[in-house]
DNA sequence: CGAGAGATTGATGGTACTCAAGGACGGTGG
DNA sequence: CCACCGTCCTTGAGTACCATCAATCTCTCG
């Protein structure tokens, strides 16, 4: 495995990764800090297409396509796990575990997008909002950035808006109403879970722990 | 490759291929056919992910993350090749080049996937119509099954309202508006695209004819 | 012929968007 | 030190889009 990494890279809140349709010569994975996925339509609109964690592949389309058509945003200083994109072929010839590992990491990010697509097709607002905090919390506590119910969300309202398929002006109003109904609030940067049962039972959240991640 | 075909499997329309929570022994590929994946919340509401068409690898999240979270139904009477389940870890120790077109495939389903989100997530109902619509229609062209601008759907309006996340009654709209501005419609099970260049306009759709799917 | 599924259209209401204004906060520079 | 930004969040008013409920029609199938 270390035979394929080609460094480390750090890179700045809000530094671009990886840029629709551009072909970078490296693929990545986040070693530590949060990130976003994202694909934009010509006239300004966006969507968030999901979030990167610790352990998550950045690029995978990239190395396996030779296509890239989302862009991916860092969001807190992130620090990446460098490979060659064209040394991919030969950790399948050379290293079938390794192979295997991507293709789980690949396969998971796949069930994580049937989730929020199921999510933004037919949940109301106020679900959606619920079950991507839900999503987020789970996987950050996952990989140790969040604690007792407390998730510090180093995203805007903005960036979680455009992944619910919403405004942010609606989202705003959205919280509110979880916040009058005792549920959830986010103030100051963080979303505190305040009745985790009742927030399951509005979101038809499922929680999916499966097997452990492999390691990457 | 054929050492890892465990025969031929033949399903008839409506017929469910994989189940949600449940643990079959085989994975499949798709040989002929339309089926499309789904996953419902358990007031009734669902949601269709994406369709599944020839070449397109179906229960690879089974395969490898021994996890079903979505259903596979039959549209169409369907041809499919089986495989162990089991047998998938051996296919990257023995067998990398298949291992990386799998995954190839799995990179494309998700590729997919975003444009759909992003699409759900966005995009007005119009839009999103004429979006699916064509994509369906240039995956369906890839593999043989569409010509000259005209799509025989397998599907009803109800499945495709599913994948859009509108309703039925309102997806029977907006075709109606479709068909009267002449852009496209939807008759008697035939889609016909009447005017490609002002419906990629009207999604702002980006055709993605990448490099030629392996062959599996 | 009747039952059932699918599609279309109308009437009505709710959800979420747009436009707009204002407050809170942090960073910058006079 | 404080005025001046820019960014982010909040709230209000008015509107558009899409959902719901319901009726009708066609078509297929038993």
């Amino acid at each position: 495995m270390h035979q394929f990494k080609r460094g480390e890279l750090v890179v700045e809140p809000g530094a671009t990764i990886l840029l629709e349709n551009s072909a970078s010569p490296h693929v990545y994975t986040v070693l530590e800090g949060w990130a976003y996925r994202h694909k934009g339509i010509a006239d300004g609109r966006r969507q968030v297409l999901n979030f990167a964690l610790p352990g998550d592949l950045v690029g995978l389309q990239l190395a396996i396509l030779n296509d890239m058509q989302h862009t991916v945003t860092a969001l807190t200083q992130v620090r990446l796990c460098v490979f060659q994109r064209d040394s991919f072929w030969s950790v399948y010839h050379d290293h079938p575990a390794l192979a295997h590992a991507m293709t789980w990491v690949a396969a998971r990010e796949e069930q994580l997008l049937d989730g929020l697509l199921l999510s933004v097709g037919q949940r109301s607002a106020i679900e959606r909002t619920v079950y991507l905090a839900l999503h987020l919390y789970d996987r950050a506590k996952a990989v140790g950035y969040a604690t007792r119910d407390l998730l510090r969300t180093p995203f805007a309202q903005g960036h979680f808006a455009d992944a619910l398929g919403i405004t942010s002006v609606h989202l705003s109003r959205t919280l509110r109403k979880l916040r009058d109904q005792g549920l959830m609030r986010w103030q100051e940067g963080t979303i505190y879970l305040e009745n985790r049962p009742e927030l399951e039972a509005l979101a038809a959240y499922e929680r999916t722990d499966g097997e452990p991640r492999p390691l990457i």
